[in-house]
DNA sequence: AACTTCAGTGTAATCATTACATATATGATA
DNA sequence: TATCATATATGTAATGATTACACTGAAGTT
C-alpha cells in the first residue's frame, strides 16, 4: 500500500491524510507488528525528525476511533497497537518475548454466545514458549 | 475460609501468614472480584489503618509467585488481581463496566495446540454488553 | 541482652499516558 | 495576494500506577 492509497483510505474514514498520519499508518501496515508508542517513535523519528509522541498518541486515537487500528495490553504496562486486517489472536513467547499472530482457524473455537450477553469483541492471548525457543 | 485456614494455606506455600497477608488473601477469596490495588487499599484501610500500598504490591507479588493469585489487564491502565481457584475467562460490560467470570464450559473452545508451540496459559477476554444492561 | 531476619511503612523515583497551551500548516474568503 | 478560520503538530507540564530504596519495628535465636 503506497502513500497515495493510504491517503485515500484515511480520507474514506474521515481522517485528513497529513504526512505523519500517513507514515504512522504505513508503519503499522507494512510491519504487521505490535509496537508500543515508544517503538513507533524511535523508528519514525528517523523519517520525521520533528515527530512528537503526542502526535503518535493523537493519531493512534483517531485510527482507533475509525476502527482502523486496535490496541491491547499484555501483562506489561505499555499498550500495543496493530492495524486491523482480519481477526486473529496472539501468542507471546516467555523466552524471546516475540508476539505471534495466530489465525482463528488454528484454534478451534466459537465463543459467539454466552447467555443473553451481547459479545462485541473476543480477545485471546496465549502464553508459552515458541517453536524456535523450544529447539534450543 | 477463616483466618486460621488461610494461615495454614499460606504456610503450605512458603509464605509467613502475617495479619496483612491474611487479610489481603481473605479479601480476594471472599469477594471473588477483580480489584485493582487501589480498590484493595481503600477497602482494607478501614480494617488495617496502617496498611500501605507498598505492602499490597509486595504481598500480591508473593501470592503471584506462589501461583495463588494472578493478575491481568483489560484495556485500562491498572492491573487487576484475582485469586486462582479454577480456570475461567472474563467478560467486561462496556456499559456498566462490570467484569463477569465465564466458565470455560460455556465457551466452546479447545486451544491446546498450536504448531509446535508450548502453550502454558490461555487468556480470553470478551467485551460487549451484559444481560442486565441490555434489558434497559 | 545482643543479634539476625524479615515484614511493613513512607518517601522518592520512574515511566506511560494525558492535558494543555502554543505554534504551524491548510484552505477558504475577500 | 492578504486575511482569517480551522485543523494539525509540537513541547511542556501534570497525572497516576508501579517500583526502588531506606528505615522502622516485631519476632525469634543464641
Ligand atoms: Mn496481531
Ligand atoms: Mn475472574
Ligand atoms: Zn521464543
Ligand atoms: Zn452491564
Amino acid at each position: 500500500m503506497d502513500s497515495l492509497a493510504i491517503a485515500d483510505h484515511l480520507k474514506n474514514h474521515g481522517i485528513k491524510p497529513s504526512y505523519p498520519r500517513i507514515q504512522i499508518y504505513k508503519y503499522l501496515y507494512d510491519r504487521r507488528s505490535h509496537p508500543t508508542v515508544d517503538q513507533i517513535y524511535n523508528d519514525l523519528i528517523k523519517l520525521i525528525p520533528t515527530l512528537s509522541k503526542t502526535t503518535i498518541y493523537n493519531t493512534l486515537g483517531l485510527f482507533i476511533n475509525a476502527t482502523l487500528v486496535k490496541s491491547f495490553m499484555l501483562d506489561e504496562n505499555e499498550k500495543r497497537y496493530e492495524i486491523i486486517i482480519h481477526d486473529h489472536s496472539h501468542f507471546k513467547c516467555e523466552k524471546c518475548n516475540s508476539i505471534y499472530d495466530i489465525p482463528y482457524d488454528d484454534i478451534d473455537l466459537l465463543p459467539q454466545q454466552y447467555n443473553n450477553f451481547q459479545i462485541d469483541e473476543v480477545q485471546i492471548f496465549l502464553r508459552g514458549i515458541c517453536e524456535d525457543c523450544l529447539e534450543q
